[in-house]
DNA sequence: TGCCCTATATCTGTATACAGCTTATAAAGT
DNA sequence: ACTTTATAAGCTGTATACAGATATAGGGCA
C-alpha cells in the first residue's frame, strides 16, 4: 500500500491538498498560499496552480486575488443541498450498476471484510479515511456507469469534511458505523444484489446525515 | 444581449473555448495548441492554460505532454452514459426543484416564448445554440439545490456536442423541437407546475437520445 | 525494397521575473 | 480620541525563458 486512497487521478500536489482538507488538516478558512506550498513541495508556484484550480473547480477551495486561497469545504451553509442530492445520486447506483458484481469488487470486498475484523476499535484519524477510501473504491467499481461513477467519485470528497468532523467528535461511534457498512456491503455483494449494495450505500449516507441534522 | 449563454462562469477564454466545442466549430481531434490559442486571445500561454485544465475537467478535452489538447467532446463512445445519466438527473430536478416558480424564470420564458413564436424557422448555428443556452438558463433557475443545479448546467455542456451534430444534419427538425419545447415548458411554467416542466426537459432529453441510439 | 534507428522540430511542463490587486498599518488631520 | 488617508507589504495574475517529452521524417543497413 503506497497510503493514497487514489493514487490514479490528478497530480500527487492535487492529491494531497485533497487528502489534507478533507481530512480537516487544513479546516474551513484556512489560507492557502501559493509560496508556502511550492516549499513545501519542493517545486515552483507554476506546478502548485493548476492543482489550486482543480480543487476550486470542485468545491473545495475558493482563489481571491491579492489574498489566497481558501479552503471553504466544509462550509455549513451547504451541507444540505450536497447531502440531499449525493442521497439521490446514490439511489442511482442501483439503477445504473453492474447487473452482477465485478471479480475484482468482490475480491477487494473480502479481502476488506477480513482487514475490518482483526482491527482495534482505536483508529487514528488518518487510518479511518484511509479504510472509508477502501470501502468508497470498492462500491465505486460496481458502478457500470462512467458518468455516475466520476460523480460518485467527486462527492466522496465533496461530503468527506462533513463526516470527517462526525468522527473526530466521535471517534468509537463512526468506527462501529464504517464497521458495519463494510459487513453489511461484503455480504450483499456476496449475495451478488447490486441494488442491495446501493442500498446499503444509501442508508449510511442518509444516517451521517441525520447526525448533520440535513433535512430530509 | 452580449452573445453569450453564460457570461458569469469561468474566464471568457474558458467560455469561448467551450462554446466553440459545443457547437462542433472546433470538432473531435481536434488539436489546440497553446501558442496558437495565446495568439488569438492577445495573451500570454499563461492564461491559456487554466481555462484548457478546466476544459479537461469537464472531460470536453485532453492534454497530452508534447503532443497538444485534443478535443474529446463527441466521442461516440461516452454518449451512451452520458444520455442515460443525464436523464435520470433531470427526473431529480423534479424532486429538488422549487415549490413555486421563481419571478425571473417565469419571465424569463415569456420573453423566450416571445422571442420564439416570432424566428423565423431558418437560424443560424449560432442562434440555435443561443436559443438553447436561454432555455437552458431559464431551467436551471427553477433548481434550487445548488448541487443539482451545477451539475445540469455541467452536463448540459457535456451533451452540447451530441444534440448540435443533430442540428447541423437536420436543422429544421431540431428547430421544430426547441420551439415545442419552449412552448410546453413556458405553458407549464405559467401553471406553476415544476414537476411537469422537469417531465418536459425529460422527454425532449430522451427524445435526443433516442435520435442518437442511446439505450434506454 | 523494407525496416529500424536517429536527428530534429514542435509541443507541453516548469521556473522565474514582474505587474496588478488587496489589505493591514501607521501617520496625519479634525 | 477617532476617523481618514497614504503607504507598504504580501498575495495572485501574467509574461517569458528554458527543460523534458513526443511524433515525424530521413538516412543507414539488411
Amino acid at each position: 500500500m503506497n497510503g493514497h486512497t487514489d493514487n490514479t487521478t490528478g497530480t500527487p500536489i492535487f492529491r494531497a491538498l485533497r487528502e489534507s482538507i478533507c481530512t480537516l488538516e487544513k479546516p474551513f478558512g484556512t489560507v492557502l498560499r501559493e509560496v508556502e506550498l511550492a516549499e513545501e513541495f519542493g517545486v515552483s508556484r507554476t506546478p502548485i496552480r493548476p492543482a489550486l484550480h482543480q480543487l476550486a473547480a470542485i468545491g473545495l477551495v475558493e482563489t481571491r486575488n491579492g489574498v489566497g486561497t481558501i479552503v471553504t469545504a466544509g462550509d455549513p451553509e451547504t451541507v444540505d443541498d450536497i447531502y440531499r442530492l449525493r442521497i439521490q445520486l446514490t439511489a442511482l447506483i442501483g439503477q445504473l450498476a453492474t447487473k452482477e458484481c465485478p471479480a475484482t469488487a468482490a475480491e477487494n470486498m473480502r479481502a476488506l471484510h477480513a482487514e475490518v475484523l482483526e482491527l482495534e476499535p482505536k483508529l487514528s484519524p488518518r487510518d479511518f479515511w484511509e479504510l472509508n477510501g477502501k470501502l468508497h473504491k470498492t462500491i465505486t467499481g460496481i458502478i457500470e456507469n462512467r458518468e455516475l461513477r466520476a460523480l460518485h467519485h467527486l462527492y466522496y470528497f465533496k461530503v468527506a469534511p462533513f463526516w470527517f468532523r462526525l468522527f473526530l467528535d466521535n471517534p468509537e461511534q463512526e468506527f462501529a458505523r464504517l464497521v458495519r457498512a463494510v459487513q453489511e456491503t461484503a455480504f450483499w455483494m456476496e449475495e451478488g444484489n447490486m441494488l442491495a449494495v446501493a442500498n446499503i450505500q444509501q442508508n449510511h449516507i442518509a444516517m451521517a446525515a441525520n447526525l448533520l441534522k440535513v433535512r430530509q
